[in-house]
DNA sequence: AAAATCTTGTCAATGAATTGACAGGGGATT
DNA sequence: AATCCCCTGTCAATTCATTGACAAGATTTT
């Protein structure tokens, strides 16, 4: 049982699957061979099953994939068993958006506190989370075991954001500003770069048109 | 000059290339060769050169990249010469947050318009772009000749609003709700799903702590 | 209970992406 | 002007990811 490296592309599917058997539990349906997931969501029935398979076999042969099962393990898989604590830092409109956004709770990412330079915000209640001054971060992240944080704040001072919060013990980042981090190994990274989905976008656009 | 069709691993790439050359530029450096600009992204340089040849060469033996020459020309493949008119559809806090953002206009997307479903929404202005209601898309999609739409509504409606957008000719969705849309061949999608990146973030996380 | 039908797990084959290596053409230096 | 060094474009090698194929084991049907 030596825990092999997964590799990411196969990561970034899971979330995906998770999401399809969520829709198939709901419905009612019990039981879901490889084939028929396949065709749902126009993957290979073969990558379904050397997916799932990285993490030993949940299925049956002749049977197929218990839905309630497979959904069970692929939650545990992602972690979704723990809770996460995060924080916001940037009570702009994106960082309000999520934070009003109520699904996140739902998979276990409880959102604690918001945080902002501007002072004009500080006090600001946005579903019980009062926006609190930057510099009561390190305090907050020590009594309230914080592991995540999300980062919705311009570019230019990101960068600095982020090591601060790395010297406060944060472990992972969920990164909205336009820049790349610098941070040690072993914290976790992800980017969501708005205007690079645009400009992919617009690429596949402009190239799709030369070619009618 | 057949027009060899290029991977979206290296679509994908050009954005941030086009971030770092921007930031060279403001800096003032006219010239960067391959192993500078692969020390800086934290890539190989090997995946540089290969990376750019795919667009012919841009580069000059014993002299490297011309920095705004370079800029120009990914500027161009992404197509950011071109303007592209857009409609937000959900003016619920994300669709506000993006309204908000200035920063794609100066890339050449123009949000021209914002739908709502909600009455209580509608006649709200921001940034001067009314909130509209939803039955009056067609009409604005046609007078405006909006190309690319941004999706941020909750998963339930999305499916059926994509498909009503394909149908009044949009020819680019970005997708937020955290469904698949089912378009057409032709119609491209690009899909931000937020809590994918969380579920990404949590299995890296529970991952390297069961490494320690 | 036996036969027929499914369907997985897995191995091999293929295909795609990344990396390494180097010839040859420019620029810089003397 | 000649030499040296640098750096690209490109080909080959390697690594990684996806797909195809099938044996073996379960289930269902007869």
């Amino acid at each position: 049982m030596e825990p092999r490296e997964i590799s990411q592309a196969v990561i970034g599917r899971l979330p995906r699957y998770l999401r399809y058997l969520g829709d198939l539990k709901d419905e009612g349906i019990e039981r879901i061979s490889s084939q028929e997931l396949s065709k749902l969501m126009k993957v290979t029935a073969s990558q379904i099953r050397q997916d799932f398979n990285n993490f030993g076999g949940f299925g049956q042969q002749g049977y197929g994939y218990n839905v309630e099962h497979l959904y069970e393990e692929i939650s545990n898989i992602l972690g979704l068993d723990q809770k996460h604590q995060l924080i916001i830092i940037g009570a702009g409109n994106l960082g309000q958006a999520l934070a009003n956004y109520m699904n996140f709770e739902r998979r276990g990412f409880i959102i604690k506190g918001l945080f902002d330079n501007n002072p004009a915000l500080h006090g600001k209640t946005i579903r019980g989370i009062s926006v609190q001054p930057m510099d009561q971060m390190e305090e907050f992240m020590k009594t309230n075991n914080i592991d995540i944080a999300v980062l919705t704040i311009p570019k230019t001072s990101a960068v600095e954001i982020a090591e601060k919060l790395v010297q406060y013990g944060i472990k992972a980042i969920l990164n909205f500003a336009h820049v790349d981090l610098n941070v040690p190994a072993g914290i976790q990274v992800e980017n969501v770069h708005l205007s690079d989905s645009l400009m992919k976008l617009s690429y596949n656009l402009s190239c799709y048109n030369k070619e009618q």
